[in-house]
Formats: structure tokens, sequence, C-alpha cells
DNA sequence: CATGAACCTGAACTCCGGTTCCGAATCTAC
DNA sequence: GTAGATTCGGAACCGGAGTTCAGGTTCATG
């Protein structure tokens, strides 16, 4: 079905490259309100160029948040490779947090409502939930999170954060006292 | 300025009450997802009623909030009453939560990106932040509290949960993590 | 350098939902 | 019972944001 695919004339793999990142810096700080003609704007091209590359908004929001998922997984790969099993779970924890911390999008992708969908296409992308469960089973076998942990809790904690990323909400505090009732195994 | 104010005709106020319950009820269920013609086929109205007795959807919404929080004020009163500092903090903390889980929209002007303007309003109008304070610093100075425990944690725990309130999201269970890291002195 | 396909532009279009407005209906006071 | 003010109804209006499309432009190929 994609097989063709003859590869793009060169303006067009620059000015997708260029929407690509318009719409990457504008979601981030902006979250889904941002529209189409901004990004066409800050990318030096009209808008029917954005629709030339991207069926419609949503799909230029997927393609964006795609990204960020494998750089999510990414981290993760790098986390899973500490040997300290409790470094490990907290590398993860805060290098996923710091990344949602910088992009409203991803936050919003993460915590809004159509809930199913963004991690459904995570989940099919990326093997970054398998990684995530590796990770914390470790600690957990180490003893260095209480036994009940799972998996779950984990997205539990971060999305606890990312609710206290706008505005006044001190999110590493946050994940401080979380983290104290979870954590086990003092030295 | 709001002086005069004779009372409103019989109908009137009858039709004002439909629309806050039909408005509540929708409001609760789909936060400001949902539409004015919505909400005036509900309450059996032209939506042009509805525009007589509140200036804007804006303001609609802000009656149905105010009135939530003022009933949360009432739960924090009580709360108060309690003797166990313990338990007043314990009441305090899921009645609201529960509140706040029966409410899309009230849980929805709670983590909005529009954050200033609904606490705004609840600190003007109602003093749920001062009760909530001196709970907080009855159950710290019974040592059943983490010594530096403020009453802005307080907030960001309710926060954290509520972002565990739709979809899959087990808030119970989120709150149960992090008050372990936050309780103290137990039996 | 010429030709045609691929690509770009941005004004115009469409859809959607909040808001308005005025004739019709209803209530209150006398 | 009736006049007159108040309130209601809901079709029409309006602005905003996503999307389309009829040319013009640029690139790749021979």
């Amino acid at each position: 079905m994609t097989a063709p695919e003859r590869p793009l004339r060169a303006d067009a793999r620059r000015n997708r490259e260029a929407v690509l990142d318009a719409a990457g810096e504008l979601f981030a700080r902006r979250g889904d309100a941002v529209q189409m003609d901004e990004i066409a704007e800050r990318a030096g091209l009209g808008v029917g160029t954005l629709y030339r590359h991207f069926a419609d908004k949503q799909a230029l929001l997927a393609a964006i948040i795609g990204r960020r998922f494998e750089a999510m997984t990414a981290v993760a790969r790098a986390a899973d490779a500490t040997e300290d099993p409790w470094t490990a779970f907290e590398t993860l924890l805060y290098g996923y947090l710091e990344s949602v911390a910088a992009d409203a999008a991803f936050r919003f992708a993460l915590l809004g409502p159509q809930e199913p969908r963004w991690n459904d296409i995570a989940a099919e992308k990326t093997d970054f939930s398998a990684i995530t469960e590796r990770i914390v089973l470790r600690a957990v076998d180490a003893g260095r999170l209480r036994a009940d942990f799972h998996a779950a809790d984990f997205v539990l904690i971060t999305r606890g954060a990312m609710a206290n990323m706008s505005g006044t909400g001190d999110w590493r505090r946050h994940v401080t006292l979380v983290l104290e009732g979870v954590r086990r195994g003092g030295r």
C-alpha cells in the first residue's frame, strides 16, 4: 500500500522539515491551541503546503507526538542500561518528566481526554511500556520499590506530576513526596 | 450597584433554576464541551432564555463552579470540626476528591489552563483555602504529617489525583501512594 | 534549455458553535 | 379582565479556525 513512494523533491523535503520544526516548536509551547496559519507563517510557507504534507491538523500533531514518543523510548533504553536498579528507575522517571515538562503538546497528548488514542499509537510503534515494565520490575526485585509497585503506578505518578506542571505547581516537589511513599531499602 | 433588584417573575425564577440544573448536570458529565443548545434543550427552554439569565457561556459556567466551591467549603468546614487532626485531614482530602471525581466541570475548572481565574473567584467568595490551611497546620502540629508539609502540598496532591480520574487511572491508589510518603507517626 | 510533473500559494469556502434580536407568549398589578 | 412590563423562543447572524482549490512557480529530466 505504501509501496511505490518515489523520493520527495528536494524543496518538498526541505519544506516538510520546516513544517515539522515550526509545528514542534509551537505545539510544545502552546499545545494544540496553535492554529494552522501560525504554523505556516512560522515555517515561511502557505497553509496549503501544510496540507500537502499532512492530511489535517490531527495528522500533523500525530507526527510530532510520534517523534516525542521515539525520543522517549531512547531515554528509557538508556535508563535501562544503568546497572543500579534504583538509579535506572529514577533516571527513567526524571528523564520522562523533564521531557514532558518541556513540551505542552506532549503533555496534552498524554493527559488529554481522548486518552486511548495516543497511548495506543505509542504502544504500536515503540516498546516504551515494555522497557518501563522491565525497569520497574528490576527495582522491585532489588527491594528498592514497595513490593506491590506495578508499571501502572509509574503511569499514575507520571500523570500526577504532569498535572502540576502548568502555572505555579512545583512538580518536582510532588514527585519527591510520592517517591517517599514508594521507595524502599534506604542504603 | 446591585441595589434595586426587584424580585424575579415566578416563571423566570423557575426557568433560571432549570437552566442551572441542566447545565450543572451536563457540565458535570462532559466538562465545558457541552454547547448552549444542548443545555437549552435539556432545560426545555430556548437558547435565548439562557442568555437572559447569564451574559454568556462563561458566566453560566462560573455560576455552576461557584456553587461547587461553596459546597466544597461546607465539606472543609465539616472536616475541620473533627477532633482528630489526621481524621480531619483525611476527611478533607477524600471529601474534596470525591466531589471532584463526580464533576468534570469542576475538574476542568481546577485543572484547566486558565488557572488563575477560578481559584481567584474561589478565594474571593469562600474561605476554603483558609480552612484547608488550618487543617493542614493542625495535622503537622500533631506530628501526623511531615514537618515541612504545607497547604501548597495539599494542592499538589489534589491536582495529582485529579489527573488520574479520567479513563483507566485509579486515583485512590495514587492518593494511597502519596499519603504513604507524607503521613507521619503511625499508631 | 525546454517540458511536464510536482509543488506552492493564499484567498475563498465551509462548518461549527456562541450570541443576538424581535415578535409572540406569559405574568403581575390594578 | 385587561394593560403593560417582563420573559421566552428559536431562526438568523457572525466570527473564528480548519480545509480546499485554481492558478502560478519550481524542480528534475533529457
